[in-house]
DNA sequence: TTTTTTATAGTGAGTACTTACTTTTTATTT
DNA sequence: AAATAAAAAGTAAGTACTCACTATAAAAAA
């Protein structure tokens, strides 16, 4: 890949993930990656293969956050690393999740297979340790993980640190 | 207020929750409502004017959705009629709430203070039964609420109800 | 009551400007 | 010189918004 078309990738992710991806112009991509406009549609079929180009670079990341959860063999350890999980996101990849938000909210783009082996796990998780519903109690910690993601890319890790602990004594 | 312009407050808001406020034009607004391109702009001084509109409506109706959990007087009643609030909302006005999540998405539109009665009542309600932590257990009853209702837009009430009976029995 | 005035509601073609995308021209590498 | 990469210029279809104008209806004056 040249220096240019990650160029390209990178001010288009900051813009889509701050602007949104219909308010932000091919043009506007451009002068941020500091290239010519046309060359967008040099290595991008359209605005749209550009923004799909992005999301799949996403699944990729997804993947690779959530693996140690997935080779986890103590079902308490699969909990806890969960809920920790949001707060060991770099503050540089924050527009990369930023955009996964915002596209969830846009139906085409709303993928619940995604997530579906690191559910698998949860439920192995309580399953193992006893609780009444594995499968309900699973979709919960995933929504609560959802949530605290939601809140650190909104005011910070720290406003969330207390919820952190709150959530870890939760679930002893 | 005229038919028309009820009409073009109508046809905005189904479009902009679905397709999102920059991905509608005025023109398909207009088609929609059955009006004049022009009328849009006798009615509202902008595009911008209009969503500000829908959206002040959409806090009346927040308003009035929370009002009975203000005026609840018993604490456990708060926690569990709040897990049974989102059941209640009519599907004709899911477009409603639709809109107000994707808009979360924007900045400029994401207002914490909304909520702020509400989380008090929550920490209020957390007090009087003697948890230990009122406003961390508030926040994270309010992320639950909010977790449920996405979950009802997108895949219908049938699908979180095992959800309202699990987290009733949490709070008991 | 009839006539006149004034305000409001509504239209649809036109405006300047922006959009995604294409074609042509220029620079760089092999 | 040939091939590739990039920039610049261009295009046609939209975009939000305006404007001159008409239809309706309420208020005021006769």
């Amino acid at each position: 890949m040249t220096d240019k078309k990650e160029n390209i990738l990178k001010a288009a992710l900051e813009l889509f993930a701050n602007e949104g991806y219909n308010a932000v112009s091919t043009n506007a991509i451009a002068k941020k990656a500091g290239v010519s406009e046309g060359l967008i549609f040099r290595h991008f079929e359209n605005k749209k293969a550009l923004l799909d180009s992005i999301m799949q670079m996403a699944e990729q990341k997804i993947n690779i956050v959530f693996a140690p959860i997935l080779f986890e063999t103590d079902p308490l350890n699969v909990i806890h690393h969960s809920i920790s999980l949001p707060f060991q996101i770099e503050e540089s990849e924050y527009d990369f999740w930023r955009l996964q938000f915002k596209l969830k909210w846009q139906s085409e783009y709303y993928n619940v297979d995604k997530m579906k082996p690191v559910i698998d796990k949860f439920i192995w998780a309580f399953t193992m340790l006893g609780y009444q519903n594995p499968a309900l109690e699973a979709t919960f910690l995933e929504q609560i993980i959802e949530t605290i993601s939601i809140g650190i890319l909104r005011n910070g890790k720290e406003s969330q640190l207390n919820y952190q602990q709150f959530l870890i004594n939760k679930y002893q």
